[in-house]
DNA sequence: TGGCTTCTTCCATTCAATGGTAGAACGTGC
DNA sequence: GCACGTTCTACCATTGAATGGAAGAAGCCA
């Protein structure tokens, strides 16, 4: 019983607070909470309150805390993708308007594809990449398009540690598929995350010719025309890569 | 020189450090920040080094400090207006393919709109309202839309404390918007923002019948057509409003 | 090269953070 | 309506984590 016994600071403390959260749930109960983040329940309850104080978490009744809108606010008005965004924006809306199909917005985080940003298909709801949604780099052509334009040293470092969960995938397919994504400059995946759909996606290059974000769509196995895809998606994406220079 | 010459917590100085970056800047200079938020530098940079190690800031090269994109996900995945803006972004490119106009959706925070979501107008780039913006209720229609629609209690605290601080507009002039809004069931103001642009919004009510959002168009000027619009955005703002329900 | 600014590290001091405990509030079943 | 379990809230003595000035390192510009 002392100064955190755990020997972790507040600092990591308010982050296992916020980092308790499960993806997708907007609000947890006080004890869930306490349990989730490790915390002992004064203590949670102790820093949930002073969060609250300052809205970055919201207290409601019975012990019912979730995020605060003014941290959302915060966040998103100083977001560090928000000039990617907003130079990707207006290129994703010609793709959604011309192509009609679902486009997204990635970037590398880890060894995974995180979506920033989406525009869904006209008229269909279903859009699997949820933003600020993860897949894993092997299983999502946008992952695929980002890895394969990454320096030698981080793509071997990947390879080197990669290891599918199912045990149906070896690092010498992925490294087949980056070779193959970083050749033709383009990535694409058929029917992984949905049987009847298949994912493509170009790699965003930057000023100093980084690969800093994936330009994709998702399209229904039946009207998957590569020859009008790829190209529509590049030209998209350099455009987007201009942007970013300025 | 102890724990806290300046008498807050650390979470107090955490929320500083975040609240400290000025809307719309991405990145900010270590001195600048510690300034900014009032820190001593050296704790302002302790701070910032035990945030970063979690990826809720990103500590780049020469002291450039930005917001983490895992702090970014974690939010965006968690945020409170998620169900909000789920049930509403399907009604809003309803609106946005039939009306081809900006759409925004917007929430009561104190006494301003905050804007969590926005669909641009086809073609159009200019767009004031941005996502995670703000705008006082008395000159955004979604404000007046969603203060009309408060309790009355609440209304009247707002009035009361109510000054225009380029004081051209009046409490009564307010009061006056407000009834208007709350009699017609949507609120619309003139070339407040643009000279040239039209707003409109109307409440979306969930299930207990209370104005949880507000639903916007901005049009311009020469395509005002009230009786097209109002009735599409209250047909969407009930469609919002029962998806809420569930 | 010299001077200026900004970043980073160090460490003795001390008070804010801690968490077990107790009690209040709530919900639920009998 | 009572008793029981659960969850939330408040308290407070203990103590080690947080603090911030100062000095050194690293950039940067003229």
């Amino acid at each position: 019983m002392a100064n955190s016994a755990s020997g972790d600071s507040v600092v990591d403390r308010v982050v296992r607070l916020i980092e308790a959260f499960p993806e997708g749930a907007t609000s947890l109960q006080l004890t869930e909470l306490a349990d989730r983040s490790g915390l002992p329940l004064s203590s949670a309850h102790r820093l949930v309150r002073q969060l609250s104080g300052h809205g970055l978490l919201e207290l409601g009744a019975g012990g019912n805390v979730r995020l605060g809108l003014r941290l959302w606010e915060l966040v998103n008005r100083n977001s560090p993708t928000l000039a990617l965004r907003q130079a990707a924006l207006p290129f994703m809306e010609d793709i959604q308007q011309v192509l009609n199909q679902n486009v997204n917005l990635a970037v590398l985080e880890g060894w995974e594809a995180l979506f920033v940003e989406r525009l869904s298909r006209r008229g269909s709801v279903a859009n699997r990449a949820r933003i600020a949604g993860r897949m894993p780099v092997h299983i999502s052509s946008a992952g695929l398009a980002l890895m394969a334009h990454q320096s030698r040293e981080l793509q071997a470092e990947y390879l080197e540690q990669f290891q599918d969960p199912e045990g149906k995938v070896t690092s010498d397919v992925v490294r087949h598929l980056l070779a193959e994504a970083a050749q033709l400059g383009y990535a694409q995946l058929a029917g992984v995350v949905d049987p009847d759909t298949w994912g493509i996606a170009v790699p965003v290059m930057n000023g100093k010719r980084r690969a800093v974000a994936a330009l994709g769509v998702v399209v229904p196995l039946a009207e998957m025309r590569l020859q009008a895809l790829v190209p529509a998606l590049q030209t998209a994406a350099r455009g987007i890569g201009r942007q970013l220079r300025d």
